[in-house]
DNA sequence: ACATTAAGTGATT
DNA sequence: AATCACTTAATGT
């Protein structure tokens, strides 16, 4: 066995050994490979061509919705354990990444060709439990992006974006400035400044120059 | 000290 | 809730 399969071996050793049977890791192992992506950086940008679809070992990647003349929407994070739904559809159809996944924080994740998920839903029934659960898992999570944005006003939709991203992130002090909490949930600094003084005074948030704290989860 | 970037605010739509 | 126009505060060089 080559060193190369002994450290993806051990990448999954911690997470993914508990949910995919010993003959899929066999398979992973010797068709994946492991790539760390920085945070800030790009992981896939809508209309590329999808080759492989990730299993996220750590850290996050936001997945944002892009109108066509740049106003953009963040849908949901990917973290560990998580892979990226639209890479299902699009393994089956080859069709392009129609959402776009920025990296938010540094992520490592092994990269698994296309060509297998067709392969391993026939083959492996923990992969078919591991493909269709998280397909179910976005699903939800898409039902609330669109009930933030139909049932919710903007208080609520920047309170829940800041609890959100404390869980994810597993800290409640969050490093963001006003301008990206606008851009991510596209409305305008002014109004997230204003919203954030109101949460601050509430005594939910405490809130500094590029610095949050959230208080009341 | 100066420039740059982030945040706060009143008025208007 | 968005936009404008402007001020004030924090930070980097």
């Amino acid at each position: 066995m080559d060193t190369q399969e002994v450290i993806l071996r051990e990448k999954l050793s911690d997470y993914y050994t508990n949910i995919f049977e010993e003959e899929l890791i066999d398979e992973i192992v010797k068709v994946g490979f492991i790539e760390k992506i920085k945070s800030g950086n790009l992981m896939i940008d809508i209309g590329e061509d999808m080759t492989h679809i990730p299993l996220i070992l750590n850290g996050v990647v936001k997945i944002i919705r892009k109108e066509k003349d740049g106003e953009e929407l963040v849908l949901y994070f990917l973290e560990r354990g998580d892979t990226c739904a639209i890479s299902f559809v699009n393994c089956i159809n080859r069709k392009k990444s129609i959402f776009k996944g920025v990296v938010e924080n540094d992520m490592e994740a092994i990269f698994l060709p296309v060509e297998k998920i067709d392969d391993w839903l026939v083959r492996f029934k923990s992969w078919r439990f591991f493909i269709i659960d998280s397909y179910h898992f976005r699903l939800i999570e898409m039902v609330e992006s669109i009930d933030s944005l139909a049932f919710m006003n903007m208080n609520q939709r920047v309170f829940k974006y800041l609890t959100d991203k404390a869980k994810i992130n597993r800290d409640v002090d969050l490093t963001i400035t006003h301008q990206q909490i606008a851009d991510d949930l596209n409305t305008s600094r002014v109004v997230v400044t204003r919203l954030l003084k109101q949460l601050h005074e509430d005594g939910k948030i405490y809130s500094t120059r590029n610095k949050i704290k959230v208080l009341d989860f």
